[in-house]
DNA sequence: GATGAATGAGGATTCATTCAT
DNA sequence: AATGAATGAATCCTCATTCAT
């Protein structure tokens, strides 16, 4: 957010002929900043985060974190992006068949993604969003604006379809459009705070939590 | 939580000789110290909150602090309890009606709790337990065992009733009781850090979840 | 400047019954900042200082110079004033005899203090001044409204003095008044920095150059 | 200052036979290298001064200036001839004229060295040489021996022709050669920091002193 | 020669904790 | 019991210096 180093505008053109380290080991470093400071932001919380164990994480000195980040904010603040991506977007990429109900739309392309939302880091997210949010509202907004809206839309959109395609279950979901990704939240919370030791089968809950809505 | 400074066991005994003051003065002063810890943690989290933030909210000073808890961490994990106190007690404490369905008595005693669980902090209670729950395991135990799993069960227990009594809803609420309570932990997300400013209306999701349950 | 730990207001009133540390130890230990502020600074210069330097100096523990003074620069402020307080107030303050001409007053007031400027480390404020005022404005305006303007002042009022009386020198003074202090600034020069070893004679140079102003 | 890269001993023998940048080129550098250095020295102080700050004005890389100086101090002494340039040789160079008195020659070649001295950043000169000269006596020594120490010896070999020709104002002049080069002094020191927008009239006070001294 | 990414020692500042009063 | 000045370890950040390209 504001330290890129300009990649990015060097396309065909011949040979680079800089001097000093190429764009490509610039590259690698910042990428390795990134990585290492999710890992530390997303174990640690913002305020217990310190640069020196993101360096440690990155195999850098200190000191380079601040050649690609002007401060620690900064560094948060410039990957909040990166950890947010979107897990769905894939889904939502995928169009419904013609022939096919809202219902077994979500069921082919949500429940998937859901099965897969715990392996991959996905409580550590949330937990960073919950409890940094608020004094950070970039990132609250970056997650509002690249997940949460954009899946509730999708549902909104298909629940409107099931509507005019006089489908069971379009009424609700229309109207409450959130209660079909309530059971995610539980779950992450379950399993990543609460009972990791008891984790809740997210999927199973999404799937019944679809038969409920769509009969 | 072993931090407790050793009143408590003085009681009768005839009129106390001690100079100084009171147990009574001592309580008040701990309270204190409680009641401005559990403002500080709420609103910074852990490593954000500091001592003196504490002092300041309390109106004592610094060292008062550690007249009553040795250190930071020990003031956190002493008033985890006060911090979790379950707001559904009241709900869990009211007994269902002989004649009544149990879909009737959620209705009762849950949607009226529901709606009041916004107003009093509870979105920066689950921030807290979000954010700090990895690294003080104690805050998530606290939580599951005073606040998650009693509600859990409760609703276990009713989904069992329902059954035995033949009442619709109550196989799909004995596998996923959780799902009763999801759209608690969106709503209190969406309202708490994702869009404060666009609040969903908690109660009757819970509403609509309930109807969807139950037929 | 800012940090002030509000003395003052306490004259009678009997005995304070403030807890904890007293407050002649707090305003010792101020003045022991202070006092090792200003040794530093001007040993050193702004940039070069150390607060570390500075505790050492006032054998206090880092942490502690920032109960009195919030930064570096804050504490460089507050000890601004007390650098510069005039050398030649008390001179300033002895009025003129009726008899006195104005060279023998100057003689008898200014010359002393002349002489004793050098010992009491004023070459050293000198050069803190030329070497931070114009970074640090704040520092050549105090030093000018509280040191070289009043002089320049105290010259002028005495030139016209002496013009009026009839008395030579007094044209000359009143056109170019910051002849008379310029022998000061040559001799701090060349005793501070350029050839400490070779001393000129500050006094000396004055009566000369007083001799000269009034014939 | 003992940093010279070893250029200077190759001159005719022949067409160079070097592959890269000529020796011209070299010195070209080293040059861009020096000026920035001074700028950014004299307007920063030594301890403000960076090497990415002069690096930034020599428009040249940071490494580039370690081929030319092994260190930031090393870099500030090779500088300091540079900085310290007599301003008043051209008036030490004229000689005097046979019939003309030592007050008429300081006049003529004084005087106007005195007003022009104003324009040409003297007075960050000065600043620097009683900031910096306390820590780098290499600074104040080239100052003595390069500027004052001719300038002040200029004056006596003068005072003494003076007396030598019955001159008024010799003696005077002889005893205390400083006198004459005071208002310099006071006159940097008062435009240069302490009130740069009420400047005074160093040429007027130079002839003011001289028409003193010389009766 | 020239570059600039990388380094790490050093400096300003914060804050949990102690202790004399 | 209560105070708050004092402490110093820990943290963010800067910058002189190095070195692979």
């Amino acid at each position: 957010m504001g330290t890129d180093s300009g990649q990015g505008a060097r396309a065909s053109a011949g040979p680079a002929r800089r001097r000093g380290p190429s764009p490509e080991k610039t590259a690698r470093t910042r990428a390795q900043v990134v990585q290492a400071a999710m890992a530390e932001f997303l174990d640690q919380g913002y305020s217990a985060a310190t640069m020196a164990g993101v360096a440690r994480r990155a195999g850098l000195a200190k000191g380079t974190l601040y050649l690609y980040f002007p401060t620690k904010e900064a560094l948060f603040a410039g990957i909040v992006r990166d950890i947010v991506t979107n897990p769905l977007q894939e889904a939502e990429a995928q169009a419904i068949g013609a022939e096919e109900t809202v219902a077994d739309y979500f069921r082919r392309t949500l429940v998937p993604v859901m099965r897969r939302i715990e392996s991959s880091g996905r409580a550590a997210v949330a937990r960073l969003i919950l409890a940094e949010g608020a004094r950070f509202p970039v990132l609250a907004e970056v997650y509002r604006e690249e997940v949460f809206h954009p899946l509730v839309d999708h549902i909104r959109l298909h629940a409107a379809r099931a509507i005019a395609r006089g489908e069971p279950g379009g009424e609700i979901l229309a109207r409450h459009p959130h209660l079909l990704i309530a059971p995610l939240w539980v779950g992450m919370v379950n399993n990543g705070v609460i009972a990791p030791d008891r984790p809740l089968d997210i999927g199973a809950m999404f799937e019944a939590s679809l038969d409920l809505i769509f009969r």
